[in-house]
DNA sequence: GATGAATGAGTGTTCATTCAT
DNA sequence: GATGAATGAACACTCATTCAT
C-alpha cells in the first residue's frame, strides 16, 4: 500500500512520470498508473481530484524541470563552446532518464494548442544571438542559427526517442546502447562545433 | 458519403492515415475517423472487422510505404554520396507529408513490443557496411557507422516532429517553415558528408 | 428489448416520467429508469447523450404539458366560475395521473434557481385581475387574489402529493381514494366560490 | 469547528435538519452536511455509524417533533373551533420554519413503503369523530370529515412547499411572503369553519 | 474525539462491437 | 453495401465507509 507516511502523493506522480516519460506509454489510464504504483485507483482522485489535474500537474512539472536545468546553462556566463558542451551534457543526461518527456510535451502542445511562454522564447532568442555572434567570429559553421539549434536538439533527442527501434534494428543491448549514447555527447559537440 | 463503390475501404484507410500521420491525432477514435471520412462508424467494422485490425493495417502500410521508397534507394546502384543525397530527398519529402508517421510507428513499437523484420535489418546491415567502406576511404568522417545513421535520421525527422513547438518557439509561419525544411536537405547532407 | 420499432426513445421518456411523476421516485438513477424500461443503461446515452439532457427534456415536457392545458383554460372565453370549474377538472385529472410532477418541478426550481418565464407570469396576472373583478362584483369572497389562487392549487395538489400518507392514515384503498379525489372537484369549487 | 464538547452530535443533526427541511436540499450528501456544520466528514460516521442511520434519525425526530406539538393540541380539552385555530397556529409556525419537512417525510414514505404507526392513526380517528360531531351540530359545513382534514392541511402546507414558485410567480419578496403566510392563518380558519 | 489515508460500491459516460434489417 | 439499434467492457469520478493513528 502506502510506502512512506506522506509519500503516496509523490509516489503517484513519480509513477505517472515513469510510465509517461520513461516507458513512453503516452496513453496510460489512471488504472495503469494506479496498478504500477500499487495503490487503489480512486486514490488518484483523492489526491488530485481528477485525472486531468494529475496529468496537467505532471506535464507542468515536466516542462518546469526540463526548462530549469537548461535555463541555468543558457543564462550562465560560460564561453560559447563550453556552454554548448554543458547544454549537451545536461540535456542528454535528462533525456536518458526521461526519453519520452519531449514527446509528451510535444503531443500535449498539439492537443491543447498551448503557446510557448514569452520568457522561454526570450531565452532562445538570446541564445540565437550568441550563435550568430559566434558564426560571425567564424568559430562555427555559418548557417541560419535556427538550424544550429534544431540540429543540436535533433541529434540529442531523436536517438533516445527511437530507443526501441534502434535496439531492435542494430541488435544492441541496454548496456551497449548506453555506451553509444554517452559517445554521442562528444560526437554531437564535434558535429555542430566543427 | 462513400465516393466510389469499392473506394470506401481505401477512403477509410486514407482518412485514418491523414488523421494519424499528418495531423498527429494519435488518440483518434473510430468515430473521429468515420466522421472525417464522412461514413457511418459501423462501416469501419464492416470493412476491417475491428478497430485494432484497421489500426494494424494502417501501421503496416505505413511501415511498408516508409520502407519501400527507402529500400529502393538502399538497394540502388548509386554511388555512396549520391545515395545519401537521394535518401535525404526521399525521406524528407515523405516526412513532410506525414510528419507523425515515425512517431506513430515508434509508439506502436513501444506498446506492442514488436520486433523489426530480418529483411529490414539486413538492408540496414548492408548499408552500415557501405558506410564503413566509405569511412575507410576517408571520404566521410570516421565514427561508429550506427552514429552516422542515427545522425542522419535525427537531423531529418526530429524538426518535423517538433513542428508545432518550433513554430511557436521561433515565431515562424507555415511558409517560412517549409523553406527552412527544404534548406535542411542540403544542410544535412553537408553535415554528415563533410 | 425494444418493443416498437422506433418507440424505444419514447419508451424511455415515458418510463422516466412514470417513475418521476407517478411513483414519486425523485432520486431515480439512469439504472433505475433503464431497468424499469427493460433496456440497457447505455441506451439512455445513445438516445439522450447524457443523463442531464434526458432529465431536462423530461422536465421541460412536464412543464409544457402542465402549462398547455391550463393555459387553454386561462385564455378561454368562459365566464369566471365556469373557468374555475374547468381549471379544477383539467388540473386534477392531470394531477391524478402525475401527482408528483408539481413536486418535481418545484424541487428542480429549488435546485436550479431557474426563473418562471414572463409569459406564464402574464397569464397569472391576467387571471388575478379576473379574480379581482369577480370579488368587486361580490360573487366570490373578498381576499387578496393571490390567496384565492394559492387556496385553489393547494386544495387540488396537496392531497395527491400526500397520496401514500393519506391512504395509510385513513386506511383507505385505491378505489376509495379515487372516489374521494373525484368528490374533491365539486367540493373545491364550492369552497373557493362559496 | 465543533462548538461544545458534546454538542457536535447535536450540531450535525441540526445542520442536517436545516439543510433538508429549511433549505429543501433533499439530495444533500454527507459532505454537504459536514461542510455546512464545519466538521470533518468522517465524524458523521463516527457519531451515527452510517449515513442512513443519520438520515433515519433525523427523519424520526422530524416526525416526532411534528407529531408532538400537534398531538398536544389534538388531545387538549379545547372546544372544537378553538382546537382548530390552535392546530393552524402550531402547524403553520412549524411549517414556516421547516417548509420542506412534510415533503421529506412524504418522499421517505414513498421510498421505504413504511406504514403510519397505530397510535397516530388513533389520534386522527378520534379527531375525525370530533369533526363529525361538529358537522352534525351544524357548526361546520357537512362533508366527509377526511375532506375536512385534507383541506386544512393542504391550505396550510402547500403554499409553503411551493414557496419558490410562488415568489417567482407573484413577484413577491421575503417580507411580503411572510405577511401573506401570516394572513393565511386567519383565512384558513374562516374557510374551513365557515 | 477527531482526522487523514485508503477502499469498494455504484454512477454516468464513452467506445468498439454486434445485431437486424 | 450500408445503417440504426443495442450491448458489454472499460473509464473517470463520487460517495459513504473503514482503517489507523
Amino acid at each position: 500500500m502506502a510506502q512512506r507516511d506522506t509519500g503516496t502523493e509523490q509516489l503517484i506522480k513519480d509513477t505517472a512520470k515513469r510510465i509517461f516519460f520513461s516507458e513512453g506509454k503516452l496513453h496510460a489510464t489512471t488504472q495503469d498508473i494506479a496498478d504500477a504504483a500499487g495503490v487503489n485507483r480512486t486514490l488518484l482522485n483523492y489526491y488530485f481530484r481528477s485525472r486531468d489535474i494529475l496529468f496537467e500537474q505532471v506535464a507542468t512539472e515536466a516542462r518546469a524541470e526540463m526548462t530549469a536545468e537548461l535555463d541555468s546553462v543558457f543564462s550562465s556566463n560560460l564561453e560559447f563552446k563550453a556552454k554548448v558542451q554543458q547544454l549537451i551534457t545536461v540535456f542528454m543526461d535528462q533525456a536518458m532518464k526521461f526519453p519520452y518527456r519531449e514527446m509528451y510535451v510535444v503531443t500535449e502542445l498539439n492537443r491543447t494548442e498551448r503557446t510557448v511562454p514569452e520568457e522561454k522564447k526570450n531565452r532562445i532568442r538570446t541564445f540565437l544571438k550568441e550563435i550568430e555572434v559566434e558564426m560571425e567570429k567564424g568559430t562555427i559553421k555559418n548557417m541560419d542559427p535556427r538550424h544550429f539549434l534544431m540540429n543540436m536538439f535533433s541529434l540529442m533527442a531523436y536517438p533516445l526517442i527511437t530507443n526501441c527501434l534502434n535496439k531492435s534494428l542494430y541488435n544492441i543491448n541496454d548496456e551497449e546502447y548506453l555506451k553509444l549514447m554517452k559517445e554521442r555527447k562528444k560526437l554531437i559537440f564535434e558535429m555542430i562545433c566543427q
